[in-house]
DNA sequence: CTCTCTTTTTAACATTTGTTAATGGAAAAG
DNA sequence: CTTTTCCATTAACAAATGTTAAAAAGAGAG
């Protein structure tokens, strides 16, 4: 399947989209690749674009006044990536995006991604999708980290990216829920015998 | 000084806005006032309002799936609450607004007022100016929840909302710090000595 | 002011989570 | 294949947080 197809498939499978818009988003889009363990967007750095995740699995993190790395979420194949508009503050990003194994993306101008998504309405529908499924991860991620035991989230963890923690490393996960990874072994441990 | 002015005074110190602008502002605004304890946005309710708060203390909640009352954010006087384009799943609230003390509102029609917004770079100022306090703010309540200790995140409450511990029921910052309201008076007696 | 109701504090104990360090195991490098 | 390095597990202990229940303090109603 041609990378264009690829693309193609991944926008419509969260909402679908008009050859015509399509077409307008292919002009505006380049395909790139990223290494295991290359971080595609930092903090600080100027630089506006979308990202729809065609393969792989990405993370977003910072790093917190200690100085440690603190995993904010994470994106499986077909996602397409938190829009800069809702990352970006004074366009900076706020996180860091880090590909958590060898990845795909197709890459847009937020600018001119926005140009399309003002004139096109199938795109709008497209970015209200996408925004709406942030903002449900968001709230679901905070109501779990403050009323939830470490033990719970990892649970739901589990339910939600499945085989995920047979393939990155336990420490991301572990700043993702909150603990240590010491206790996130714990928890393995213990969730065996259950 | 006249609801108007108080309105003006609080979008100004926001992001200025221009005469013109205020006034057909003003043309969409109604003012409210709710008593302490009433909730005056529900999930689930269809109705798309901006809110300025012009005077006393809101927060807002949602409900886990154990049905306990998680706070996510309070909201201080001259505050804009969150714009419901960044609060809303397909017209429906995704969290609850309470006024904790008697409080009063300007309201706006929320498609009247992005209708404004579109065409008044101003209003687009303050929008985006907004938008990035609300971003900036749940990434680092995110950070803080994920990675402090619930000694560390009761003083970055304390330094973020003076007084407000003595304004407000301890249940609703325990729930907002993500720890149980036992925990937040040892913590408050811990931090007494020291 | 007194009584009632609610909230906050305190205590005692259980459980969870963090810390440090050692061990084990798997992947990468030579 | 062996060695090295990195990551996950385990253990032992310390510290933090949760749970339950009782006492104290505050707030509101009559």
């Amino acid at each position: 399947m041609s990378l264009e197809d690829e693309f193609r498939k991944c926008m419509t499978k969260i909402s679908p989209i008009s050859d015509m818009t399509f077409k307008e988003l292919m002009a505006i889009t380049t395909f790139e690749t990223y290494e295991k363990g290359a971080t595609f967007v930092k903090t600080k750095k100027r630089s506006s674009k979308e990202f729809m995740l065609l393969d792989g699995i990405s993370k977003s993190y910072v790093h917190n006044l200690k100085g440690e790395s603190v995993t904010i979420s994470f994106f499986l194949e077909g996602k397409f990536i938190t829009p800069s508009f809702n990352r970006e503050i004074e366009g900076t990003s706020n996180v860091n995006l880090m590909a958590m194994t060898n990845i795909r993306l197709a890459v847009m101008d937020s600018a001119k991604f926005e140009e399309i998504l003002i004139k096109r309405n199938d795109l709008k529908t497209f970015g209200n999708e996408v925004l709406q499924d942030e903002l449900a991860q968001k709230i679901n991620k905070e109501i779990g980290l403050a009323s939830l035991t470490a033990r719970e989230r990892l649970l739901n963890f589990r339910k939600k990216y499945h085989q995920l923690e047979n393939i990155i490393p336990h420490s991301d996960i572990a700043s993702y829920l909150g603990i240590t990874n010491v206790t996130l072994s714990r928890l393995r441990k213990d969730l065996k015998n259950t």
